[in-house]
DNA sequence: CGCACTGTTGATCCAGCTCAACTTAAGTGG
DNA sequence: CCACTTAAGTTGAGCTGGATCAACAGTGCG
C-alpha cells in the first residue's frame, strides 16, 4: 500500500533485473524471440528485465509517466485506456500473453495511456533505447518491431471500420473472434476461453453501452451462437458468428 | 488511358529515379529530413525517388499489391481506404504534404489498403528494404521511424475514442482542427483553407452519414464558429470549436 | 455476512440514419 | 461556348438502433 514499502517488497523479494530466459518460456514462439536468431537470442535477453506480477487493478504505468520501455506480456491480461478532458475513460486495446504493449508514447518520450492488470499479470520489460541500440545490429530485429508498429495500425484501421460501419452484433462479435484467434495463436482452444475483462471494459472499447453488450451476449445465447456464463464463453458457431450482420435478422426457429 | 502509353511517358518525361533534393523543397522543416544530420541527408536523397505526379482519383497503391516503399507526400492531398467484405468503402485516412503514407503492410509484405489522389498531388517514393537499411547505420533515422509509427498509433487512439464516445458535432469540429493545425504546421493559415475531400470522404471516415456532415457545416456557420462556402473554410471562432460536446447546446441568439 | 461491484432485463427517448426531393457545381461532347 | 449529363451538396420528414434511466439479481471480497 504504501510505496515506499512497495519498493523495497520488490527489490528485495524479486530481483527488478532477474535474468529473462525466453527459451524456457511457453510464449517462445508468439513472442519476441521469433524475430531472433538463437544465437542472438540471448542479447535480447540480456536486456529484458522481470518485474514481480502485477496484481489485479495495478497499473504498469501511467499516462505522462516518462516512456522508457515497452512491454511484453508473459501471462494474464492488461488494458490499456485513456480519459478525455471531460474525465471519462475510453479503453483503447486488450493485451494478452505474447502481446506487446507500451508502443505509443515513441515520439512524445512520455506515455499517451495508462495500462493497468485486468487478473495478475507478469510482464518483461524491454527498455527501448536498449532496444534501438539493439535493432541496431540485429536487422530482423529492427524489421519485426516495424512490423508489430505496422499490425497494430492495421488493428487500429480495422477497429475504425468496426466503429464507423457495423452494429453493435458485429462489433461484439469481432471482438468475441479476435479474442478466440488470439487464443488459438497461443495454442489454447479457439472455442472455449474465459474473457480477462468485464463487460463495462467490453462495451467501453466498443463504444457501446453496458446494456447493450449484456443484452447481445444474451441474443447471442439464445441464437445458439455461443454459451456464455458469465466470462466463461463458448463459441457454438463461429461460421454465423463471422456473419452477423450479413444475415442480421435470424429468422430460424 | 492506356497502361502501356502511361508508362512510356512517365518513363519518358520524368525519369523514375529523378534526383530529389529535400534541401530545395519547402517541406523540409516538416518531412523526412528532420530525421537526419544534413551531411547524411544525401543518404536519404539517394534511396528515394519521384514519380508522375498524380491526377485526381488515381491510385498510389492498392490493396494487395505488394508493399515495397512508403512515400511522403509532397503536395496534393490523399486517402487511404479500405473494403469490407461487403464490398463498402472505410476511409481510413487523409495525407497532407509533408505527412508518411503507406506505413501499413510492412508485417504482411502486401498493403492492407488503398491510397488515392483526392486532388494532383506528387509523393517521394522511399523504397522501404533501403530505408530499414539506411536505419542500421543512422540511428536518427530508425528512431524517426520508430516515432512516426508511434505517433500513427496514437492518432488512431484519439480516433477510436472520437468514434465511440464523441457526437457527430465534436467529430466534425475534431476534424477540422486537426486540418487547421496540420496547415499550420506547414507555415501556412490555420484559419482559411481548402478541403481536399468531399463531404462524402469526411462522413464517410467519421463513421456519419453524408447529410448529418452537411447539416452540421450549416450549424456551425450559423452559430458563426466558421464560415463555409463548399470546399472552403474559415475558421472563426476556433475556442467555441474545441469546446463543441461542452456547451452542446449552443443557447445563444 | 454485508456492502459494493458486475451483470441482466425492461421501458422510454432521441441523435443520427434513411428516404426523398431539390439545388448547385463540375465535367463532357457537339 | 453552351446544352446536357452526372456528381456533390443541402434541406426536410419520419423511423429506429442503441442510449439512458431504473430496478433488480448475482458474486465476491474484506
Amino acid at each position: 500500500m504504501n510505496p515506499s514499502l512497495t519498493l523495497v517488497t520488490r527489490q528485495g523479494n524479486l530481483p527488478v533485473s532477474q535474468h529473462v530466459s525466453c527459451n524456457e518460456c511457453s510464449l517462445n514462439p508468439v513472442c519476441l524471440p521469433l524475430a531472433v536468431s538463437s544465437d542472438q537470442l540471448s542479447e535480447l535477453e540480456q536486456i529484458m528485465k522481470r518485474g514481480r506480477p502485477l496484481k489485479r487493478g495495478e497499473h504498469l504505468y501511467r499516462a505522462s509517466d516518462t516512456f522508457e520501455s515497452v512491454y511484453a506480456v508473459r501471462s494474464g491480461a492488461l488494458k490499456s485506456y485513456s480519459l478525455s478532458e471531460e474525465g471519462d475513460e475510453q479503453v483503447t486495446g486488450f493485451y494478452l500473453p505474447g502481446e506487446i504493449v507500451g508502443m505509443d508514447g515513441i515520439s512524445t518520450a512520455h506515455h499517451m495511456s495508462s495500462v493497468k492488470a485486468l487478473e495478475t499479470a507478469s510482464v518483461c520489460e524491454i527498455p527501448f533505447d536498449k532496444l534501438e541500440q539493439l535493432s541496431q545490429r540485429i536487422p530482423s530485429l529492427q524489421h519485426h518491431f516495424f512490423a508489430l508498429m505496422s499490425r497494430e495500425i492495421q488493428a487500429d484501421r480495422e477497429l475504425h471500420m468496426l466503429l464507423s460501419k457495423k452494429a453493435a452484433d458485429d462489433r461484439v462479435a469481432h471482438l468475441l473472434l479476435s479474442i478466440s484467434a488470439r487464443h488459438q495463436r497461443r495454442g489454447l482452444s479457439a472455442s472455449s476461453f474465459r474473457l480477462p475483462m468485464s463487460r463495462y471494459d467490453i462495451a467501453n472499447y466498443l463504444g457501446l453501452a453496458v446494456e447493450t453488450v449484456s443484452r447481445i451476449f444474451t441474443r447471442f445465447q439464445q441464437n445458439s451462437l455461443i454459451r456464455a456464463e458469465g466470462r466463461e464463453v463458448e463459441i457454438l458457431d463461429r461460421g454465423a458468428l463471422c456473419n452477423v450482420g450479413r444475415a442480421e435478422t435470424q429468422r430460424r426457429a
